[in-house]
DNA sequence: GAGAAATGCCTGCGTAGCGCAACTATTAAT
DNA sequence: ATTAATAGTTGCGCTACGCAGGCATTTCTC
């Protein structure tokens, strides 16, 4: 077996771990907020758009279907983390903007994960820093495509 | 700005979106299966470790409490993915052990979702595959800080 | 070795997110 | 002008989850 082999072996365990950490990293932030992780996560979500969002983009972001959309943007306008606003150039719409309170209270909890997240990169070279940043980006276009090929094979299912 | 520092800057947001397409992703693999997030989670994190596992380790693993762990196992149980065993060392224990239909169902969806992300890797050097390596081991050691600090801080709002 | 404390797992109950389907309002198509 | 499509909301049923309490088993303490 060729090094390259052996190094392939170890990463796909590792990735899963990986995968696994992430997932429980998402509820633990969740928690600590004390909201819910799909809640977390559409703020995150919201934060990488630029400019508000229509309720029917945040269900395409979230997965989640329009009705549950809704209900989600409810509970984050409950909370006072974002305001709903009519789009005048298209009177159904609804476009939804993050609060700067919302930016305040992820701002807190970031700053310190953030941190020590950079600390660990600090060990890295600028070379390594790169490739990171291109496999990162290469690794959420292969997610996208991963995603709607299952949900499509899904849909194959029930012609 | 240095080269690094800008390296940095695009790595923040990169990573933020890296993170939300991990959450997306397992929650597409759950749809496809017909299950939910958590028993894929779960049965992840299961064919991760050696052995058969105790109920308490699972809650442990997956960060729910005793009593949904339990119902998570009875969930993975009925589906025909695992099976309890009493532990004959200690009565109290339940050991939860993977079968090999589970693995199968698993296999098959991951054999093309693994093809596709090998293939993302096969760009890469061998040094750089080490790196990622690397990387991701010391990510899934940071998470678990940063998980017990979140859980911790918590505690502490009610001495 | 007997009673107390701790451990491991399970069960009843209330809460709440989610999908589904039906509904309203607005815009686009014919 | 009528019909169709789009965007969002709401009622309903299902189910995962946390919490608190309970049972069986093991370990600690005297």
């Amino acid at each position: 077996m060729t090094t390259r082999d052996a190094l392939m072996a170890q990463l796909w365990p590792v990735s899963r771990r990986y995968l696994a950490s992430y997932v429980l990293f998402n509820q633990a932030v969740a928690d600590h907020l004390g909201m819910h992780p799909t809640d977390v996560q559409c703020l995150n979500l919201l934060t990488l758009e630029d400019g508000p969002v229509t309720t029917g983009r945040i269900a395409e972001l979230t997965g989640l279907t329009s009705g549950s959309a809704t209900r989600l943007v409810d509970r984050l306008e409950k909370a006072g983390l974002v305001a709903r606003q009519r789009d005048d150039a298209d009177r159904r719409r609804v476009l939804v903007a993050v609060l700067p309170e919302a930016l305040e209270r992820f701002g807190e909890v970031w700053r310190s994960l953030g941190a020590d997240w950079a600390a660990v990169l600090d060990e890295d070279s600028e070379a390594e820093l790169a490739f990171l940043l291109r496999h990162m980006n290469r690794t959420v276009e292969l997610s996208h495509r991963q995603i709607a090929r299952l949900a499509g094979e899904d849909s194959q299912r029930l012609p």
